[in-house]
RNA sequence: GCGGGCGUGGCGGAACGGUAGACGCAACGGACUUAAAAUCCGUAGGACCGAAAGGCCCAUGGGGGUUCGAGUCCCUCCGCCCGCACCA
C-alpha cells in the first residue's frame, strides 16, 4: 500500500476547494451565521509558528461549525501600516507600498499551503486606499460626533521611533516597539476621546461571559475606576486648590497638602521661587530616565505655602510639591493623611510631618493605637476626629461630602484612570489624517468627496523626522472652507485605528461605505475571536471604542464587537548555544541520545530550556520549511494536540513526527480495509465486537463535538486517537458496515483538523463528495448510553473492587453486589458495615 | 507592593467532589526483516509480600481542615509564571 502523499494530496484538494469556491461565504443565507475570526497579521514576510497556531485553531473552528451547518465567515487580511515598512524603506532603499505588497504575497501563498478555510474574496490590506480612504471618513463622522478632538497635551515621544506613543504604549517608561527611554513634550495632537465610554467600557465587561476573567480583568484595572470627592483647600496667598480623595473620611489625619510638579499652581510659584523651579526639573526628570532607579524614592518641596483645613480654617497645613503626586491623575494635588496611605506615610517620616490614626481597627484603643511601619488601610471607627468620631469609615465619608457639598466646596466625582487615546503618529507610512490647518479658518476638516487622501508614492525615507512633512508638495492644499493656500495634517493615524474596526470591513468587504450596515447587522458580533493575550488591553479596548463609535455614527447596533475571546498559548523551543555562548537555530543543530551538536562541524552545543520563540535567541522553526516536509495537516495536527491551546505549546521533533505517523496511521486504516459495502449502504443489527466499535464509534462523535465546541482540542484529538485505537483493534471478520461506519466518523471527525488527509480518505472511502462540504456526524443517543457500567467499590474511601451493573441498576442490588465482593470482606474482615453509600452508575463506598 | 494564574509519571497532559495518570511523546520487550527504517503486538508511578494469580501500603508542591469520599472545596506555607505598578 502506497504511503500517504502529503504534498500531493494537499495542493491537490486546495486546488478543489478553491476552484469549487468551497469557503465563500454569502451575506444572504438562511443558515444561522457564525462569525470566526483570527487577529490578522502584520506582513513581516513570513508566517511565524504563532500564526500558525492561530490560524490553525480558529481554521478548525471555522470547518466545525461550518459542517454543523453555519454560514461560516472567516476572512483573512493584512494589518499593513506601520514602522518596519518605513525601516525598510530607509534601510534598503525600496518603496513601502512594494515591500508590504510582496511581503503579502509570500504569507498569502504560506497560509494557503495550510489549506485555510478562508473566504478570500474578502481580503484587504490597510494600506490600501480602499481601506483607509475609509477611515478618513470614520474619523471625520467621528470628529463631527465630538469623539475626535486637537488638543495640546504632554505627549510621550519615542526618540527612536521620532513619534508621540499612547499611554498604552508606554510600558516601563519606554516605548513598546523601540524599547527607548520615553521622552516628555508638549504638543499639538489628535485624540480619539475613549473616557466617554469610560463608565460603559468597564460596565460591560461583566456581559462579556465568553472573554477570559484574566482579560476582563486586566481592562478593569486599566479603565480603573474610583469613586471620591473633589474639594478645595483655601491657601494663604488667597488662592485655593482643589484636591480628589477617595478617603475623605480621614481628613483630621491629614498633614500637608501636595502639588503634582506639573501643577499649574507648582509652576507659578516656581516663577519667584528658583529653588523650587530645579526641583521641578529634577522630577520631571527622574520622571522618565532615572524612573527604574529611584522608583520608591519620595521627595517633596515645602513651598511656604499653608492650606486651611476645610473645617478648621486656624488648622494650617504645609503645601508641598511632591514628585509621586501625578498631575494627570485626579486633580493633581492631594491632601496626605500618612496614617492611612502608604506614599503618605513614607512621605511623612522623610519629612518628619505628623501621623495620627483616625480609623481605628475593631478591639483597639484609640488612646493607644499608633502607626510604626505600615499605615492602617482597613475597616474601622473614627477618632481624634471631632463630629466624626464613633462613625464607620463609611458613615464618615458620607458626612464629610454631606458638610462640603452643603457649603458648596466639594462634589462627589467618579475619576478614572483610563485617558484619552492619542492617536496622532508623526509617521508616513499610515493613514493620513484628514484635516486641513488653514492660516485663516483654523483646523478644518477635509471634504469627504475628496477621500481617500492619498499617500504619495515618492516619500523619501532618508531624512529626519516625518517623511511626509518634509514632502516637496504633498502637504500643500487648498482650505477646503476659504479656498486660500492651506496645509495638510502630516501626521498619520497610530496603527491601532487601522486594527480597530478591520472585523467590520469583513461583513462587506467590498461596502461603499467605511462599512454596509446591514451586513455588519448580519455578521456582528464577532462569534469567536482568537489571538494572543499581548492584545489584552491595547487593541481589544480599541476596538470596544470604535464599535461603540460605529454605533453612535450610525453604522452599528451593537457595542461589543467580539461576543467570545480566546487568547492562545505562545510556541516555544529549546534554546541551543555553541562553544562561543552563541545562539544556535534548530536547523543548524541535529540531536543524539539526548545530546545535541552542530551538524557542520559536529561540535557540542549546550542545551537550554525551552522558551517562547524568538528571533533574538534564534529558537525559531520557520512553518513553511516544515510543511514543505511533513505537510499542513501534520503541522495543523501538532497544533491542536496534547497542550491546552491558552496554554504556551513546545514544538519538538519527536512529537512532530508523532504526528506524522498518525496522518500515516489513518490513511492505512482507511486504504487498508477490504470488502466495504458502498457508501450510504444500510447497517443492520450487530452484536459483540461490531456492536462495540459502533459504541466507541458514537461516543467518540459525542465526545469530540462536545471539545470542539468549547475549543478543548487537545480533549478532542485524544478522542480520535481512542477511536483510531478501537478501529485498528477491531477483528478482520468484524462487520463491514460497522467498519465503514467508524472509518467515515474518524475521517469526518478529522475534517476540521486535518482537512487534506480527510478528503483523501473520504475519496477512497467511495465517496464523490468533499468532507469540507459535508455535515457533521450525529452521535446516536441510544449507542452512546452505555449498558453496563463499572463502578467501583470502596471501603472507607479506598478501592476494594469493581462491580459490573446494569445502567440504572437499582441501588439494593447495588449495595448487595458490593457487599457479596470478596475484596469487601476482606477488607471488612468480620465488621458490620455503618454506612454503605450508593452513588447511582458511580460508586458504592462502604463505611466500616 | 497590588491583582491574577499555576504546581499530577521521564515529558506534554486526562480526570461532573466518586476506580488518579485517559490520549500522545520518549523508553523497554517481542514479532516481521539478511539488516535497518517503517509497521504490528505487548510492558510500564513507587515500595513491600507472593512462584504466580493476586494482595497491601504510599503517591497529584508541604501542612492542616470540610466530607462516606479531595488532584478537585476551605485555611496556611513554599515554589514558579503573568499582568499592573507612586492612580490619592
Amino acid at each position: 500500500m502506497a504511503r500517504y502523499n502529503a504534498k500531493d494530496s494537499e495542493s491537490r484538494w486546495q486546488a478543489v476547494w478553491a476552484e469549487r469556491r468551497s469557503f465563500a461565504t454569502p451575506n444572504d443565507s438562511a443558515r444561522p451565521k457564525c462569525y470566526v475570526l483570527e487577529m490578522f497579521p502584520y506582513p513581516s514576510g513570513n508566517i511565524h509558528m504563532g500564526h500558525a497556531r492561530n490560524y490553525t485553531m480558529g481554521d478548525c473552528l471555522a470547518r466545525f461549525r461550518r459542517a454543523q451547518g453555519y454560514n461560516v465567515l472567516h476572512p483573512m487580511g493584512w494589518d499593513a501600516f506601520g514602522l518596519p515598512a518605513e525601516n525598510a524603506a530607509r534601510d534598503k532603499g525600496v518603496n513601502p507600498r512594494a515591500w508590504v505588497e510582496s511581503n503579502i504575497a509570500n504569507m498569502r501563498a504560506q497560509l494557503k499551503l495550510m489549506g485555510l478555510a478562508i473566504d478570500w474574496s474578502r481580503e484587504f490590506a490597510t494600506c490600501d486606499p480602499a481601506y483607509y480612504g475609509r477611515q478618513q471618513k470614520l474619523f471625520l463622522d467621528f470628529y463631527k460626533l465630538g469623539l475626535v478632538y486637537r488638543s495640546e497635551a504632554d505627549v510621550n515621544w519615542d526618540p527612536i521611533d521620532q513619534t508621540v506613543l499612547a499611554n498604552e504604549q508606554v510600558i516601563d517608561g519606554r516605548g513598546w516597539r523601540s524599547g527607548a527611554v520615553v521622552e516628555r513634550r508638549k504638543l499639538s495632537q489628535w485624540f480619539f476621546r475613549i473616557t466617554a465610554f469610560s463608565d460603559d467600557l468597564l460596565a460591560a465587561l461583566d456581559g462579556l461571559e465568553r472573554w477570559p476573567e484574566k482579560v476582563r480583568l486586566m481592562q478593569k484595572n486599566w479603565i480603573g475606576r474610583s469613586e471620591g470627592l473633589r474639594f478645595f483647600f483655601a491657601l494663604s496667598n488667597g488662592e485655593s486648590v482643589e484636591v480628589f480623595s477617595t478617603r475623605p473620611d480621614t481628613l483630621f489625619g491629614a498633614s500637608f497638602v501636595a502639588l503634582s510638579p506639573d501643577h499649574p499652581l507648582a509652576e507659578e510659584l516656581a516663577k519667584s521661587d528658583p529653588e523650587l523651579a530645579r526641583f521641578i526639573e529634577e522630577c520631571r526628570r527622574t520622571g522618565t530616565a532615572e524612573a527604574e532607579i529611584e522608583k520608591a524614592e519620595k521627595r517633596g518641596y515645602d513651598t511656604g505655602l499653608k492650606a486651611d483645613h476645610p473645617f478648621d480654617p486656624d488648622w494650617k497645613l504645609p503645601v508641598m510639591v511632591a514628585n509621586f503626586v501625578l498631575m494627570g491623575y485626579g486633580t493633581g494635588a492631594i491632601f496626605g493623611c500618612p496614617a492611612h496611605d502608604a506614599r503618605d506615610l513614607e512621605f511623612a517620616r522623610k519629612y518628619d510631618l505628623p501621623v495620627l490614626p483616625v480609623v481605628i481597627p475593631e478591639g483597639q484603643d484609640p488612646r493607644s493605637f499608633r502607626i510604626a511601619d505600615e499605615p492602617y488601610v482597613g475597616p474601622g471607627r473614627l477618632a481624634n476626629s471631632r463630629f466624626l468620631d464613633g462613625m464607620s469609615v463609611e458613615q464618615a465619608q458620607d458626612e464629610v461630602a454631606k458638610r462640603l457639598e452643603a457649603g458648596g466646596r466639594a462634589r462627589r466625582t467618579v475619576q478614572y484612570r483610563l485617558r484619552d487615546w492619542l492617536a496622532s503618529r508623526q509617521r508616513a507610512w499610515g493613514c493620513p489624517i484628514p484635516m486641513i490647518h488653514c492660516p485663516g479658518c483654523g483646523v478644518t476638516p477635509a471634504r469627504e468627496a475628496d477621500l481617500p487622501i492619498m499617500l504619495p508614492d515618492d516619500l523619501d525615507f532618508s531624512v529626519h523626522g516625518n517623511p511626509l512633512d518634509s514632502h516637496p508638495t504633498w502637504k500643500h492644499t487648498t482650505c477646503p472652507s476659504c479656498g486660500g493656500k492651506a496645509l495638510r495634517e502630516t501626521d498619520t493615524l497610530d496603527t491601532f485605528v487601522d486594527s480597530s474596526w478591520y472585523f467590520a470591513r469583513f461583513c462587506d468587504a467590498r461596502a461603499e461605505g467605511p462599512v454596509n450596515p446591514e451586513a455588519l447587522d448580519y455578521w456582528l458580533p464577532v462569534d469567536q475571536y482568537i489571538g494572543g493575550i499581548e492584545h489584552a488591553i491595547l487593541h481589544l479596548l480599541y476596538a470596544r471604542f470604535f464599535t461603540r463609535g460605529l454605533k453612535k455614527a450610525g453604522y452599528a447596533k451593537i457595542d461589543e464587537p467580539f461576543a467570545g475571546l480566546f487568547t492562545q498559548g505562545m510556541i516555544c523551543h529549546e534554546t541551543y548555544r555553541d562553544d562561543d555562548g552563541e545562539w544556535r537555530e534548530p536547523s543548524e543543530v541535529e540531536k543524539r541520545d539526548g545530546k545535541a551538536f552542530l551538524k557542520d562541524t559536529g561540535a557540542p552545543v549546550v542545551i537550554g530550556p525551552s522558551e517562547k520563540m524568538s528571533k533574538s535567541k534564534k529558537n525559531t522553526v520557520a512553518p513553511s520549511a516544515f510543511v514543505d516536509v511533513y505537510g499542513a495537516d501534520a503541522m495543523r495536527w501538532f497544533m491542536l494536540s496534547d497542550t491546552p491551546p491558552e496554554r504556551d505549546i513546545e514544538w519538538t521533533e519527536s512529537g512532530v513526527e508523532g504526528c506524522w505517523r498518525f496522518i500515516q496511521r489513518v490513511h492505512r486504516l482507511v486504504t487498508e480495509a477490504r470488502d466495504l459495502p458502498p457508501p450510504g449502504a444500510p447497517i443492520g443489527p450487530v452484536k459483540g465486537a461490531a456492536l462495540e466499535l459502533r459504541r466507541a464509534t458514537h461516543r467518540a462523535i459525542a465526545a469530540v463535538t462536545e471539545d470542539l465546541d468549547t475549543l478543548r482540542f487537545n480533549r478532542a484529538v485524544a478522542q480520535i486517537y481512542a477511536l483510531a485505537n478501537e478501529i485498528g483493534g477491531a477483528q478482520g471478520d468484524i462487520d463491514r458496515a460497522a467498519l465503514r461506519e467508524a472509518l467515515e466518523a474518524l475521517v469526518l471527525l478529522i475534517g476540521p483538523m486535518t482537512p487534506h488527509l480527510a478528503e483523501t480518505c473520504w475519496e477512497a472511502l467511495g465517496h464523490t463528495t468533499l468532507v469540507a462540504e459535508s455535515d457533521w456526524p450525529k452521535a446516536d443517543p441510544a449507542l452512546v448510553r452505555r449498558d453496563t457500567i463499572t463502578i467501583a467499590v470502596q471501603v472507607n474511601g479506598k478501592l476494594r473492587g469493581t462491580l459490573e451493573v446494569a445502567n440504572g441498576a437499582a441501588e439494593d442490588s447495588v449495595r448487595a453486589g458490593a457487599l457479596a465482593l470478596e475484596g469487601v470482606s476482606r477488607a471488612l474482615d468480620g465488621r458490620a458495615p455503618k454506612r454503605v453509600i450508593v452513588v447511582p452508575n458511580r460508586i458504592v463506598n462502604i463505611v466500616a
